[in-house]
Formats: C-alpha cells, sequence, structure tokens
DNA sequence: CAGCATCCTATTGGATACTG
DNA sequence: CAGTATCCAATAGGATGCTG
C-alpha cells in the first residue's frame, strides 16, 4: 500500500501529467459521442487556442488514447475519434465530470460568493 | 447538449483547473483511509516539496475539500482530513486513479520502449 | 481547412534557507 | 513540526500571423 501511483518514479505520474493537462479530459469527453473534425473541436471546446488544441492532440494521440486520420478530399478533411483506450480512459474519467457539474457551481461560490446565479455556468 | 462544461464561462472549468493540478488527486487519496499530519503527507506522495504541498492542500481547503485542524500539544499538530465534499470527488476521481494504475505502463512504453521492466512504477 | 511558427506573459514547481 | 520566503527554471498557454 501507498504505493505505485505514489512512489516517485511511477510511470504513471507522466500519464497523469498529461492527463490533467487542461484541456485533455474536455476533448476526450468531446469525441467521445462521435469523431470529430478539427474546428468543429475548437467550436465544441469553447476557449481552446489552436496552439492548445493542436498541443492536446498530438499529447493524446502519441498516449495512443485518440486516433488521427486524413482524408482524401480537396483540402483534407482531418478527423479526430478515440481509440479503444481512449474510451476506456474516458469512461474512467466520466464520474469525474459529473461530480464537477453537479458541484462545481456550489464551490464556485464559496470564496467570492457574489449572489449572482450562474445556474450551471 | 455540448453545454455546462463545455461552455467558456462555466464555473467548473475553474475547479478542473485546481482539481487538475499535479498533486490534488494524490494528497486527496492519501487521505481518503485516514486523516494525516503535514509530515506524514509529504512522506506517503513521494516527491512532492514543501512548497507545492502546502498550496495543494490551501487549495483544497478554500475548496472546501479538505479540512485542516490544529491540535493543542506543544508543538501544535496540524492534521488534514477529506470533508463530505472531499470524499465525493475523491471517490469520483477513484475509478481514473484505477485506470491509470491498470494502463499507465502501456502507455508509458509507447514512444519509449527501452525493454525494461518496470512493473508498476 | 488544419494547422505551424513566433512571441510573449503567467503560472507551476523545485531547491534552498529560514522561522516560531 | 509545519510551514513561509526567496530565487530561479521550465512549462503552459494565449495572441497573432502565416501556409499548403
Amino acid at each position: 500500500m501507498t504505493r505505485d501511483v505514489f512512489h516517485k518514479d511511477c510511470p504513471a505520474r507522466d500519464v497523469l501529467g498529461r492527463l490533467t493537462g487542461r484541456w485533455s479530459l474536455l476533448v476526450l469527453t468531446a469525441l467521445m459521442t462521435e469523431p470529430r473534425r478539427y474546428t468543429e473541436l475548437r467550436t465544441t471546446v469553447a476557449g481552446i487556442s489552436d496552439k492548445s488544441l493542436a498541443a492536446t492532440l498530438r499529447s493524446l494521440q502519441q498516449d495512443g488514447l485518440v486516433h488521427r486520420e486524413i482524408g482524401t478530399a480537396q483540402p483534407p478533411p482531418v478527423t479526430y475519434s478515440v481509440t479503444e483506450l481512449g474510451r476506456g480512459a474516458t469512461e474512467a474519467l466520466a464520474p469525474a465530470l459529473a461530480w464537477l457539474r453537479a458541484n462545481s457551481a456550489q464551490i464556485a461560490g464559496r470564496s467570492a460568493d457574489d449572489g449572482t446565479d450562474h445556474g450551471a455556468f
């Protein structure tokens, strides 16, 4: 006990580092329902920059969580989808996301409760 | 659909940002089984610095996920524990951690497979 | 359309030393 | 024991402009 991930040299630390990037969870979840094109993703994950989206996708792709496919049309459409591994990861992350949805409003209004009701936002 | 967390101004974004910090998941999980003292935590979460541990604890405490209690002995012992809210959060994160434990070795050996067998590390 | 290159700033986080 | 203070390096990430 208190081993593996708590150990300094556990490779899970690296993976954790990449998965806890600001955008990974959002991008993975956005890809869960259906494959998406680059521009589509940038719209869905509102607020992400080109640089961050590209970096996140590359990172997820290198970890084998996301698949990148280039079409033959002109200009070539690029479609991203989750791999089997990525699907497992996203499903493992789903409870965390659900918890966020349910509790973040309460947490956000903890140190700065200005009385404004954002609802889910 | 494609709302709430995908919206730019959703407060879940902030909470996500703090929860996806490099150490939050580890610290929360370390506190799940039993309350722990500061030094104990620093030992359990191997590799964390004083600065990062203190910052992580302050952040979690402000979000209401962790409780800080100061004893009366000399020098005053400080004990950290998860709150009810924190317990819910950690449980929601547990599947992600389990997935990490099960799959990170495979992922880590993806781009740099040197043949070394780290096992779970 | 799907990025990459460049520049820039802000934040993270480790090391070290110090304190009540 | 339980931190804080300071310094510094590395990284993340946004803005902008450009490309095949």
